[in-house]
DNA sequence: ACGCTTCGTCGAAGCGTTTCGACGAGGAGG
DNA sequence: CCTCCTCGTCGAAACGCTTCGACGAAGCGT
């Protein structure tokens, strides 16, 4: 393995040199810099990563904290990590997994303090979150992958949960549709204070009242039986719904597969918008979901972006910036048979 | 941040000796051993990962090498990662994600040759990949999640795709299905040489004969729709099937939709067997999939081991471990009305 | 023709560990 | 009682890079 001395010594020049040629530190004159080229070619030199992120105090490595509970991903966070993968190689960086929840706080502690990572980005971000606090005790630099309840001084990009919901309610109330059940995350995450099941609940209930509707809101868990049982328990609370909101994408397969086993038909009984959800899901309902399309890998870009800049910076102030999801009209939603009939 | 000759000095001890400490390369006292300790909690030590990786040459990171293709992860491949990350996490080491596919070889020399990382774990292994005999070249430590046409030679940890059509064949025999389709990954993948492709392809053949019964195979996009425009075609080249085998989760989704829309109610008019399926993914349907539930996590957790075992080793012989999926019996296996007639 | 920058390069001092050889103190064996 | 090990510890030399201060050579204005 080829080390600088010996490219520096086979290019004629010190080793310092062939340092300022990599990393373009300091000016280097047009020749100097091809006799080093060649010599690193021809010895098929690579830097030695350890080395140099000792020397310069950066590893080049940002980490993504992502509790990984065991369920898996589903299609909607893998995409913030696809994204932030490709974001990073294109900025030379690497990333690095690190299954870190709110609880582990002292894991978190171990790796911060370690040197290993120059950077954080913060994925499943509670409302209340204890690495948010200790990441800022210990002066690291990270962007959050969603929102604090109070994110003033951080930087984060998230999903405009805010603007995804009215868009969702104004495409059925388009369509005619006068009562509409919105079917959230689980009472636990409610309580738990998962920032998209509270700040859509509070978005929709702001909808119904601009566009002077009514609705009901109901939890459920994030299962295809869960969303099975918060439709029924919609339909008994709103007999006559005829629109349905959906946050999650299990739970809305189990509402298509309940609506048609009562006799219901989507998109002309009821229709039925699913936020949140990548294409590749929305297709494997039939028919294939109408949905608010993520944005996910583009969130994880950008995230990976702002913390890039920051660490090139040393930036550190208030940082947010807000994706929409994008409506993808398929086959769960048409205009109201009630608004027909008039 | 407090170096080792901050703690060494506070303990009273030379700076070889924390080190010895913290490695346990050399016996230390008890007294020394407590002093050192008691100073590094004092101040908090916490080695830095960069020189200790310059020193010993080791990184204690491991790569995963994860073609993101852009499409997401499904549930299952997703299990392959939690359950190395988690493996990983025990014994110490990082997991660095690397999307490197088998056309990006260039990618991985470099990242071979930078020293970043002290071995690697290859996902979705193609029969002939590049990675495979770069990294060989290169005298890389390397495990297979999953198997090259030719592994001799080479550690790989994979599902035992024979084993487990053999399983589902025989469940689907046992309940008296005589004329079974099997739904297959796509012509491309067959075409181009996917390993679980071509394997189940031929372990289905084998089955079928040794079962003497008929059969036929039919290769389908991964997509729902795919999965729709497959099992017509079975239907047109097999129209007495009772039984249905499907690699693919999002086909097997797409042709429950199908069939009942054709009037055939699962699982009685036609059974469905869905292969390598999570949990999560079976119960989207209706009714829930029986399927072979993939074992994930553990040829994660299990090809991490054997990573971490051949690094500390510096073990390079072959090895081959083969995992097998369980028979989770749900909603779309039944009884053959067939077979009950008689 | 003279001092003053600016440019391009060099040597050397780190960066914070690991690891190797050495060495004194006891204990065991003769 | 002397020799030979083993045990526990130390000092110093790497590991391969970045970066700082210095310095000669031009290039500039005057």
């Amino acid at each position: 393995m080829a080390t600088m001395t010996d490219v520096a010594r086979r290019a004629g020049v010190s080793v310092s040199t062939v340092s300022y040629v990599l990393t373009g530190t300091r000016p280097i004159s047009e020749a100097t810099r091809e006799k080093v080229h060649a010599a690193m070619a021809e010895l098929g030199y690579q830097p030695n990563a350890m080395a140099r992120g000792l020397a310069s105090r950066r590893s080049n490595i940002i980490g993504l904290l992502l509790p990984l509970t065991g369920r898996g991903l589903g299609a909607t966070e893998t995409a913030f990590v696809t994204g932030a993968t490709e974001a990073a190689r294109e900025a030379g960086y690497h990333l690095m997994l690190c299954s870190v929840g709110t609880d582990d706080a002292d894991e978190l502690q171990t790796l911060a303090t370690q040197r290993l990572l120059d950077g954080f980005l913060v994925m499943e971000v509670q409302l209340e979150d204890r690495r948010v606090e200790l990441l800022r005790e210990l002066a690291a630099q990270f962007v959050l992958i969603g929102r604090t309840a109070e994110p003033a001084g951080l930087a984060c990009v998230d999903i405009d949960f805010e603007q995804t919901v009215d868009d969702a309610v104004a495409h059925l109330v388009g369509l005619g549709h006068r009562i509409i059940a919105y079917v959230n995350h689980s009472e636990a995450s409610l309580a738990g204070g998962y920032g998209p099941a509270k700040r859509t609940a509070a978005a929709f209930e702001a909808a119904l009242e601009r566009h002077g509707i009514t609705g009901v809101m109901v939890p459920s868990e994030d299962t295809a039986s869960g969303g099975r049982r918060a439709i029924g328990t919609a339909r008994e609370l709103c007999p006559r719904l005829t629109g349905v909101l959906v946050m999650n994408e299990n739970a809305a397969l189990g509402i298509l597969a309940e609506l048609r086993e009562a006799a219901l038909d989507v998109p002309w009984d009821v229709s039925v918008v699913s936020m949140v959800t990548s294409a590749a899901v929305a297709d494997l309902a039939s028919p294939a979901l109408t949905a608010m399309t993520s944005p996910g890998a583009a969130v994880g870009a950008a995230a990976t972006r702002v913390l890039l800049r920051r660490l090139a910076d040393g930036d550190t102030s208030t940082y947010q910036e807000l994706l929409p999801c994008v409506l993808e009209v398929r086959g769960t939603t048409a205009e109201s048979r009630r608004n027909k009939k008039k």
